[in-house]
This record gives C-alpha cells, sequence and structure tokens, in this order.
DNA sequence: TCTAAATCCTGATAAAAGTCATTTTCTACC
DNA sequence: GGTAGAAAATGACTTTTATCAGGATTTAGA
C-alpha cells in the first residue's frame, strides 16, 4: 500500500513477487528472460479499459498490481460481469491463443499496473516449453470448471443465493481489510452486474442481509460479518 | 446410419474419420501411433453415464460416435446442461489437465461409442508434442469464450430469448435430418436444463413458437422453421 | 401392436424479480 | 470542507417465471 506505486514495478519478471502465483511460475532463466525483455509496462486509471470486447489484442498482460473486471455487454447494453482479476492473472491470453477477438471486455477497478508481453514473444515461449503451455492449460481448464458452476448458479439460484455466493467469491478474490471490509470497492450496480439482477434487487438484498445480521456495510464498504451462513445460503458446499 | 455401429469402428486413430475435426487432427504418426497403440474401445448405450461428476478419471474419452451430454447437478438436484458433445470430441481433458475431479458429468443421447485414451499416454503426448498441446489450448480458450457468452445470456435474457438461442444452437450442433428436423432427441425437460428454466415454461414457450409459425413439432421431432426470426428473437448478432 | 409409464400440455395461482419514481445519502473533486 | 452529481435506498406496481394439479399424448419396451 506504498504511496508510490512505481516503487514497486519491477525491473524484470525474476525480479517480480507475483512470480509464483502467475502463468510464469515455472519458467526457467531463458524463457523468462525472453518474456522479460520484451514486455513493457503500462499503467491504467482506475475506470479505464485494459481490453475492449471484439479488439484483437497484439499481446497479453500480466496484471502486477491493481484489481480489474472482466465483464460482456449484453444485448442493453448492461455489463454482465464475468470475473474478477488480480495480480498475477493473465489478461488476452484466451483471445491470443484460440485465435478470436476479445470475448470480454477488462476494465481496472483501481489504479493498476501490468506487464504487456507481444504476443510473439508469448507464442515462442509457448511452442518451445512444454511446461508453460501446460501452465496455461491448467489455468484454461481450471477456468473452465468455474465457469460451468456459475453456468449453473445463474440457472438455477435465486438472486438471494446468487447474492450470497457473490459476496463469498468477492471475499475469497480480494481478501479483507484491516478492519474486516471487504477489500475492493464496488458500486451496487457492480454487484448486481455480477450476481445477475437489477439493481435495485442486489440494494434491497443487500439491505436484507444487513438486516440479518449477515452483513455490516457503510456505503461501498462491507464487512462479511457470517460466513458460514451465507455459505448455507448460497448452497455451496465445497 | 448404418445399422450395424460396430462397422465403422476404426481399428486405429489413423483411419478415424473424425481426426481431422478433433484435437488429434495434425498429430504426426508417432504421436497418433502412441494413443493408438494404447486406447481401448468403449459402447455406451443411450442414457448412460459416461464421466460421473465428482470422479477422477484415469483417462479421457475421444467420441467416435453419437451424442451425449455435459451437465452439473444443481442443489436440488436439477440438471444443468452445460453443453453437448458430438464425435470427435473429447470427454474429461478438463479435468485431467487441471488436476481436479470431474466438474460435470457426461451422459450418452445415443447409443454412442468412444475410445478411451490413458492419462499417462495423453500426458505423453501433451509434455511431447507442442502442437498438440496447443491444440487442446485452442480448444479450452474458444470453450471460455462459448462459457462466457451462455453466462451473460442467462444472467440477462429472458427465458423466450434464451428458449430461440438454444434452438439454434441445437441446430448448429446436430444439424438437421432429411425432413428437417433437429437431429436430436431430446425431451422437453431437457431442453428446459439447456435453457434454465422450468420444465413447463419450455413446453408452453415452444408451443406459442409452434403457434407463430417458428417451429413444427412432433412430440420429440423439432423443425426450426424460421431460423432469420429466431436469431432476431434471440438477440444473436454473429 | 399393444400397453404402462413417461412425457407433454394447459390452466390457475403464487412467488420472484424487474421497473419506475422519489428521496436520501454518499463521494469525488473543487 | 463544501457541493454538485452520482449512487443508494425504498415504496408501489408490473411483469415474468415457477409451481401445482389435472388430463391428453407419446414413447419405449414387451
Amino acid at each position: 500500500m506504498s504511496k508510490d506505486k512505481s516503487m514497486s514495478v519491477p525491473i524484470n519478471c525474476q525480479m517480480c513477487g507475483n512470480i509464483s502465483t502467475s502463468a510464469f511460475n515455472n519458467l526457467e532463466g531463458e524463457d523468462l528472460d525472453r518474456i522479460s525483455d520484451l514486455k513493457t509496462c503500462v499503467s491504467f486509471k482506475k475506470g479505464q479499459v485494459i481490453m475492449h470486447e471484439g479488439a484483437r489484442p497484439q499481446g497479453v498482460y500480466c496484471l502486477h498490481h491493481g484489481k480489474a473486471k472482466m465483464y460482456k455487454l449484453g444485448s442493453e447494453g448492461k455489463e454482465q460481469i464475468i470475473r474478477f482479476m488480480t495480480k498475477g492473472d493473465l489478461i488476452g491470453y484466451r483471445s491470443i491463443l484460440s485465435d478470436e477477438a476479445i470475448s470480454a471486455s477488462i476494465s481496472a477497478l483501481d489504479d493498476t499496473f501490468a506487464c504487456y508481453i507481444p504476443k510473439s514473444s508469448f507464442f515462442e515461449v509457448i511452442e518451445s516449453n512444454p511446461k508453460f503451455s501446460l501452465n496455461i492449460l491448467t489455468k484454461a481448464c481450471h477456468e473452465l470448471g468455474e465457469t460451468g458452476k456459475i453456468i449453473t448458479s445463474l440457472a438455477q439460484k435465486t438472486v438471494r443465493e446468487r447474492l450470497a455466493e457473490v459476496l463469498l467469491i468477492l471475499r475469497a478474490t480480494f481478501g479483507e481489510t484491516e478492519e474486516g471490509n471487504l477489500d475492493v470497492s464496488l458500486t451496487r450496480e457492480e454487484i448486481a452486474n455480477m450476481v445477475g439482477t437489477a439493481t435495485e434487487s442486489a440494494i434491497r438484498l443487500l439491505s436484507e442481509f444487513k438486516d440479518e445480521g449477515l452483513i455490516e456495510s457503510h456505503g461501498r464498504r462491507i464487512k462479511v460479518l457470517e460466513v458460514q451462513q451465507l455459505r448455507q445460503l448460497a448452497a455451496v458446499y465445497d
């Protein structure tokens, strides 16, 4: 939480604190150098779009710090948040690897900082290093499993259950501040866009959760009080 | 459509008619042999479960002929169909590659025939052949894009719109018989489980589509008449 | 081909969720 | 630290979708 974020910018990937949790985690010297040498550093202001749905990216971003949301626009122009991303996450790899346009936009929830890796060096390493390729494959397959859960949840659960689920996901993804609040600042509209409901419904249900003592909230600061009850409510058994 | 399905069973992968559309499409001699030599052939009766949610598969199936559905059970025990699979599709690779339990069951909609490839030979080829690995990666990434669409659709579209969408998906996935019917036999419940709605709602809306001349139906045989109108209804623009 | 069981269909009703309108409260920026 | 403008909250109402119940068809298997 240093004021001067530029201080934490890594010169090269070897020095990066996120390496162990990122897709690059078991790359060895030469391959990591290849990535490291050709990457460039970019920062994004809160709210800025990092990748646009429909675009054809010429590289991938590796998020160094900050938070981002991945979302698609529905036919009425409403955002559907697919998932959130934090440090170590790779952005745009899906599009590059399937050779399709970007299927969901990514925008910064925070002031964020990312490393841009050109398509060519990304592919070079993918093609030459089976371990790296397998890493990405593992991540993609894991993601596929998660999306299956989301689909089932959207299709079968009530809005109330899904909201409980989303609160738990936010907690797992972003953690809590010292005060115990969710360490992310989202509008009610964004929460609704993750749950897949109207903003008013999300607001109403959050108020209910508050009345029931499941959460506390002061504006955008939300504190999860009863994890177990929320889990039960969300009918999550894992 | 031969009566004696066993006639069309390939002795080895080189001879398989599905090779060009499957994940094995640009494997060369040696690697394909490795798969081919260790695979075994299995058949499944209509309704039989090919892989069980929660299980730990020791290999993958490559569907040689027949149709299958991939589905998850929701908390009330209701099936949510995630997608359908046809010849050439790989079953169980997600679980093996992410080293997680099977996240969705697969069951046969037809009498089907598949080749079972043990985990070990699958991994050998993955690790030794970057092209194969990239093939699977491409498929997984494409799937990820599709699931994003499904999520947005479930979250934002009405049941009516989603039903129109599902009819178009069925048409694209299974094609049509000579009589112009969708070349797949699904109960109304299965259609509902794909749309993510109650069986009665799916039935009601199919009747409406019929009254409106968008489809014809005689029991389980459904014929799509107005593709353009359905597309518009589904608000699909691609 | 026949028959029992499964599936399909329809109507009535209930519940869930969305929409619209208005007031209150935050929050980001001077 | 004050102040627009955005976001949150809440009530009233509408629409959509689910549920329940009953009868009509279809399907799968003997």
